[in-house]
DNA sequence: CAGTGAGCGAGCTTCCGCTTGACTT
């Protein structure tokens, strides 16, 4: 009796007080919020706040214990947490359902517990762990109903990981600062990303070009004029290595007697695409609209956080970093509604389409996909940027067609038969749209319908035979987004860090981007070399799967995770000491020799990495202490200077004539590498409207062209 | 929209993964 009044006056009490729920991204705190009603407050951790110090290794070499400290740009958000703690009746971590998620929730119930928790001595405050996988008010709810505890194997596997990357990336960066250059950094990711851009490039070093010819035959027939492209000589693939095979086989053919062989008529269904994961979106932007892995994100970011359209701020997207194609209920039934109401009964499949994920996705989010399938992009597209338009407009696209039945194309293929040659024509057309009638971004050219008359056994004349040099192709330069692509397929790296990873590459000087492609240095080269020499077993696209097959121990076995951290670091270690023993100093060894000859003693100049970019200095060093800013190409103002990269005010980088004050020419404007036909002086990249252009700054020349 | 103007060769640098914001000129 007396018990239950105490806890009767103990509710009392508390009665004002609001249960405090806590998750990563302020915009989900904001929908979330709207969910649970005023006896909530909802706030954000903004990610990790609780991790190992930046400034040292933070984890003892022999226990492998951590040390973990708040995050020095996250206290604020920690004490913010912590106020609206001590006023809580209740604590609910809501963080992301993964790993990372997990670790979240255990660094903040373990600070709490430490610094608030202990010191309310009147009342108990329950922390409590509830997961959802999609914001939706019954998920979200569901969730709170039934709170779990924090999965302490999920956080293990974290802190595997974590301190794995962590003594690898601490310990290889100093090797590569004592032997190559100070600053330099490697790491389980972005060295194995590296990897894969430098073997490219070896690649493409090593190939030689094999000739070969490509031969057309023009044919006619009573009514029709058809061309074949030849496909094969006496029954196998016809491979023509040089001219004298292709004259004659010209010869021959002209000779022969031409009739038509097999005609054929080929179905072909394509299935939808799955709606984007972060992987594939980067890689659509970047194919279709051109964007680089950093901007689709930041523009993907802007339509997650809300658009104005009109009186309210709308989230036009779900979450943009997951690896998971899975679509909510809601969302299912929304868009096939969308698409029975829009198109015509065969676009609807019977079921929906459901996707498999990779077996390595932790599946916390659901699909990149528009909110709200009604907004259709051209309806808004006043709200929006040109930038956020494009974007909106391929994810609503790809979402909508995710769900729509297979593409069906009609491929007609019409034989000719010349001796023991076979030449081949065909055409193919849609015959059902499908999917394609909503995402269609590859230009289809119109294709020539070949004649529907012709029967096997139908004499033909040769009229023209044509003959094409070709040669073969080196495989080409990764780009964002086959560089993402093959991550992923690797499991290498996150959703969170695909975009991330390649601007490191970038701010190293270890790689640089032509165009769209990604070209290694030659320091990004020579740290490669290093790293793969010495470090075979780690810098390897097989590592990271390894260490995942280990984390899953932990995660399902309850393996211990210490001991997962020593079985990777101690071969390591020893590898480590002999490096540093072994390998020479390679500093400078990543200097390019050029064309320009230095003013002062006529020595040629280098092209050296210092502080601020790349520079010229003289070979002659130190004897001949010239140097210079490295010359970017003609200036566009004056006959004789060259255009310069300088340090504006505030940090900000301009470029500007090398004969300054004599010639006062300066832009913002980025050079490239191409000069104009007109005059010789460098193009510029000029942004218009969402389209790079290269444009001539020389007055009155007015040259420009599209970048690629 | 306009706007700028060392000298790098010394004394900290760095990892991967979550998530956005930014003190003053």
């Amino acid at each position: 009796m007396a018990d239950t009044k105490k806890k009767a006056s103990a509710k009392k009490k508390t009665a004002h007080l609001k249960k405090l729920v806590i998750v990563e991204s302020p915009s989900k705190a904001d929908t979330i919020k709207k969910y649970l009603g005023s006896g909530y407050e909802v706030k954000a951790s903004v990610g990790h706040l609780i991790d190992l110090p930046r400034s040292r290794m933070g984890v003892n070499l022999e226990t492998f214990e951590p040390d973990y400290i708040v995050m020095r740009d996250k206290s604020k958000v920690m004490k913010d947490l912590r106020d609206a703690a001590k006023n809580a009746s209740e604590i609910i971590l809501a963080s992301d359902p993964d790993r990372e998620g997990e670790a979240i929730a255990y660094h903040i119930r373990n600070h709490m517990n430490e610094k608030v928790l202990s010191k309310i001595k009147n009342r108990v405050v329950p922390i409590r762990r509830i997961k959802f996988e999609e914001i939706t008010q019954p998920a979200v709810l569901e969730a709170i109903n039934h709170p779990i505890e924090i999965d302490t194997r999920l956080v293990n596997a974290q802190q595997s990981r974590r301190v794995i990357d962590r003594l690898f990336g601490y310990q290889l960066s100093p090797l590569l600062w004592k032997k190559v250059k100070s600053k330099l950094s490697a790491g389980r990711v972005q060295s194995v990303a590296l990897r894969i851009i430098c073997e490219r490039e070896d690649e493409i070093d090593k190939f030689v070009p094999v000739e070969y010819w490509e031969i057309k035959g023009h044919f006619k027939s009573k009514k029709h004029a058809l061309i074949g492209e030849l496909s094969k000589i006496g029954g196998k693939k016809a491979e023509i290595p040089n001219q004298e095979t292709a004259d004659r086989i010209e010869k021959e053919t002209l000779a022969g007697k031409s009739s038509i062989g097999n005609i054929a008529v080929r179905q072909q269904s394509r299935k939808a695409l799955p709606p984007f994961i972060t992987s594939t979106l980067q890689q659509a932007a970047n194919n279709i609209l051109g964007y680089s892995s950093i901007r689709t994100m930041m523009i993907a970011q802007e339509l997650y956080e809300g658009i104005n359209l009109g009186s309210t701020r709308t989230g036009l997207i779900t979450y943009m970093r997951t690896d998971s194609t899975r679509v909510s209920p809601i969302a299912m039934e929304a868009v096939r509604k969308y698409i029975t109401d829009n198109f015509d009964k065969g676009f609807l499949p019977d079921t929906p389409n459901f996707y498999a994920n990779k077996k390595s996705a932790q599946d916390a989010h659901e699909a990149i996909r528009a909110s709200d399938v009604a907004l259709h992009p051209d309806k808004i597209k006043s709200y929006l940027t040109p930038d956020q338009y494009k974007l909106y407009n391929l994810i609503w696209r790809r979402f909508v067609a995710s769900q729509m039945t297979p593409s069906q194309t009609e491929t007609y293929t019409i034989e000719i038969e010349n001796g023991d040659k076979l030449f081949t024509a065909s055409d193919s057309h849609t015959v059902f749209e499908g999917y394609q009638a909503v995402y269609q971004f590859s230009k289809t050219k119109k294709e020539k319908m070949l004649p529907r008359d012709l029967k096997k056994g139908d004499e033909l004349t040769v009229t023209k035979i044509d003959k094409d040099q070709k040669f073969t192709e080196p495989p080409p330069r990764y780009t964002d987004a086959s560089l993402v692509k093959t991550m992923e397929e690797l499991g290498i790296g996150r959703p969170s860090t695909y975009a991330p990873t390649i601007f490191t590459l970038t701010k190293r000087y270890y790689i640089m981007k032509s165009g769209k492609s990604l070209t290694p240095t030659e320091l990004g080269r020579v740290v490669n070399k290093l790293l793969v020499d010495n470090f075979p077993d780690l810098i390897n696209v097989g590592f990271t799967a390894k260490m995942e097959d280990e984390l899953d121990e932990v995660e399902e076995g309850g393996k211990e995770w210490k001991g997962v951290v020593r079985h990777f670091y101690e071969p390591f270690t020893h590898v480590l000491t002999k490096a540093y023993e072994q390998i020479d100093n390679l500093k400078g060894s990543f200097d390019e020799e050029t064309e320009f000859v230095c003013e002062k003693c006529g020595k040629k100049m280098l092209k050296k990495l210092g502080r601020f970019g790349y520079f010229l200095a003289c070979s002659g060093w130190p004897d001949c202490r010239n140097a210079k800013p490295l010359p970017l190409g003609r200036c566009p103002k004056c006959e004789t200077g060259q255009v310069v990269k300088k340090k504006g005010g505030r940090g900000k980088y301009f470029y500007g004539c090398s004969t300054y004050p004599e010639c006062d020419f300066a832009t913002f404007l980025e050079p490239s590498k191409e000069s104009c036909p007109n005059d010789g002086s460098v193009l510029f990249n000029k942004r218009e409207k969402g389209e790079t252009k290269l444009i001539c700054l020389k007055e009155g020349c007015g040259y420009e062209k599209p970048a690629e």
